[in-house]
RNA sequence: GGUCUCGUAGCUCAGUUGGAUAGAGCAACAGCCUUCUAAGCUGUGGGUCGUGGGUUCGACUCCCGCCGGGAUCACCA
């Protein structure tokens, strides 16, 4: 059991001993001390005073008089205006670290009976142009949380899809047509996506100049938009597509062939994975029975058009569109269909979609409509709402090529990590090979730290001006303390030096050792909380406490040369546990670390 | 206009379900490598937590108003 929870039994017990009076001791709020205070736990007596009918430092003392007598883990306790700061025995956290020396997985739920699934979808590109660091934010955190979710136990499904089809794909594919003279990736030595999304770009400027001179010709912005030839020739293609054209689907068939290869290569740099990956032209006439359905039922309305609606604004929202007049399907009812087609497939615990905030509206409508139509299950939808990265001056807009491309910011950091690395000499002695592998793990370290430390919800800024750091609370930094861990535990080996398996739990303890210790205590519930949070910043946040602590320590006592073999040998194991940590820890947000930088 | 969000040091971000004197990093300045990796460590300066009320023993945290930024309210996805 772990100590908090004897603390809040006890207290309880105290409670009722000392004063007559009954509370429940999971509400007894135990937090940690400040670091300021003598203490490991501090518990606040104020809440108890109107039982106790003393002051706040009476009630506190007697409470510390308690625990003392019933606790043996507990040494000893103080006061400061009403606050109970509690002190843990050496010989606690000396038998707490031998305890998770005995586990491999420590921090980690095992996977439970429960058979249900969480299924997590993410990254769900639009095929008509390259990643940006808008979508590096969201495969990280998909893929992150998913790992998160499976360290809690959790029995994960990572699921893509992919918008391969619809009115943007159909603009790539016109530019081609008419501007491309045949280009493709090898003619031009063009990455695939990179290719499509040039055609995308040039369609969005050829069709500005055309709606340009429209104008200059007397039509109004909306009717020159609504009348330039570029985007009627556009809507043709997706009828043609519609209707199964063999010239016009061979073409996008080659083109989308273009941009997988493309985000296959940007996936395996960025180090994520789906278990399937769906695509839209598969599912996008999904949904349309249960709306028809729905509208038998009474649940929906139909326009005198013949259009199909949903009224929301019972729930604060507007009517929402479900089918077109012409009977075609809108965003709204594939995502109906899709979500349907998820929970037959799967027996789902959880559903969640990893989407950008600015669809808050969308998902909020989503499951109300899924509600009304009497699936219970829309309440396990669950939209992880994730802030925009912005740049200095504002949002990405990827058809004015305003964007950081994902591939040209990794390969930039790489650079970086190579130049610093080899600046710093710190791999001189290893094989050239090996040097560049741990390039990329630095610099991918740093970039995906960058973006997972932020709180999901909030939008972030990225300079591309000033490039990311290696120093201070970085990636990087993570990763050299890891790999400072490792020298030291490899000179121990060079020396002879066991690392015993257990500790005598007698040996004596600095106030920093203990200070790592209670850090280590707490990091299964920092997994327990980033599940519950879907938040990775946690665990990145809670490394670095780990890390920047450990290095304090490192700096001010040494390990090998201590003299006293007892303390030598903790030191040993309380370096190789952090390790431990740190590995799992940055494991979850799929950054590796390296044993030499 | 409706709805939703955000506002903490010059900059980028933390701040557990309300708890003690609000913390890190970067940037600036000053120190520390014959000692286990200096991508490190130590110190200095830097704040009316947007603002005004309210609830509370106690508010960065909860509630209301206002100011400022963002998103969204498409027969786009």
């Amino acid at each position: 059991m772990n100590i908090e929870n004897i603390i809040r039994d006890k207290i309880a017990e105290a409670i009722q001993n000392l004063y007559q009076h009954t509370i429940d001791s999971i509400s007894v709020q135990v937090a940690k001390t400040k670091k300021e205070f003598e203490g490991d736990f501090t518990v606040v007596a104020f809440p108890f005073l109107k039982i106790s009918k003393k002051t706040p430092e009476q009630t506190a003392g007697e409470i510390g008089e308690y625990l003392i007598g019933n606790i043996k883990e507990i040494s000893r306790y103080n006061v400061i205006k009403g606050f109970l700061n509690i002190v843990v025995s050496n010989g606690y956290w000396l038998t707490f670290i031998n305890e998770i020396n005995a586990v491999t997985d420590y921090g980690y739920n095992k996977p439970g009976k429960n058979k249900k699934q969480i299924v997590v979808e993410y990254s769900s590109p639009n095929t008509n142009k390259p990643l940006h660091l808008g979508h590096i934010r969201n495969n990280l955190l998909g893929w992150s949380v998913a790992e998160i979710l499976k360290a809690n136990g959790k029995n994960v499904v990572k699921v893509n899809l992919v918008n391969d089809r619809g009115i943007h794909i159909c603009k790539s594919m016109l530019a081609w047509q008419k501007w491309g003279n045949g280009a493709t990736p090898q003619s031009t030595g063009t990455k695939g996506d990179k290719l499509v999304g040039d055609f995308y770009v040039k369609f969005d400027n050829e069709y500005k100049s055309e709606i340009g001179n429209l104008i200059s010709k007397g039509f109004s912005e909306d009717d020159a938009k609504k009348n330039a030839s570029l985007i009627i020739a556009t809507q043709e293609l997706l009828k043609k597509w519609e209707a199964g054209d063999d010239e016009v689907r061979d073409i996008w068939k080659m083109m989308n062939g273009w941009v997988y290869k493309g985000f296959d290569e940007t996936y395996k740099k960025m180090g994520v994975d789906f278990d399937r990956t769906y695509y839209e032209s598969d599912t996008y006439q999904l949904g349309k029975a249960i709306v028809l359905e729905g509208l038998k039922k009474g649940i929906l309305q139909k326009k005198d058009d013949g259009s199909a609606w949903i009224d929301l604004t019972q729930d604060g929202l507007d009517e929402k569109l479900l089918l077109r007049a012409d009977g075609t399907s809108v965003y709204m009812t594939q995502d109906i269909g899709t979500a349907v087609q998820r929970f037959n497939e799967f027996n789902i615990d959880k559903h969640i979609y990893v989407v950008g905030n600015e669809q808050n509206y969308h998902f909020h409508a989503l499951s109300l409509v899924l509600n009304k139509l009497g699936y219970n299950w829309s309440k396990d939808l669950y939209h992880l709402s994730y802030g925009m990265v912005e740049l200095p001056e504002g949002r990405m807009k990827s058809r004015e090529g305003a964007v950081v491309d994902a591939d040209d910011l990794i390969d930039e950091m790489i650079l970086t990590a190579r130049e610093i690395s080899k600046e710093l000499g710190k791999l001189d002695g290893v094989t050239a090979e090996e040097a560049e592998k741990t390039y990329k793990m630095i610099a991918l370290g740093a970039l995906k730290y960058f973006i997972l430390k932020v709180d999901p919800k909030k939008n972030m800024l990225f300079d591309p001006k000033e490039s990311i750091d290696f120093n201070g609370n970085t990636g990087p930094f993570i990763q050299y303390t890891y790999a400072r861990i490792c020298s030291v535990l490899r000179k121990a080996k060079e020396q002879n030096i066991v690392v015993p398996s257990s500790i005598d739990t007698e040996t004596i303890l600095n106030g920093k050792e203990i200070e790592i210790l209670k850090l280590i205590y707490e990091f299964p519930s920092v997994v327990k909380e980033a599940g519950k949070e879907y938040s990775p910043a946690l665990i990145a946040n809670f490394v670095y406490e780990l890390t920047k602590e450990y290095n304090q320590f490192y700096h001010d006592f040494s390990i090998l040369k201590e003299e006293n073999p007892k303390i030598r040998d903790f030191r040993l194991i309380l370096s190789k546990t952090a390790s431990r940590v740190i590995k799992s820890a940055m494991g979850l947000l799929g950054i590796e670390v390296p044993e030499k930088m």
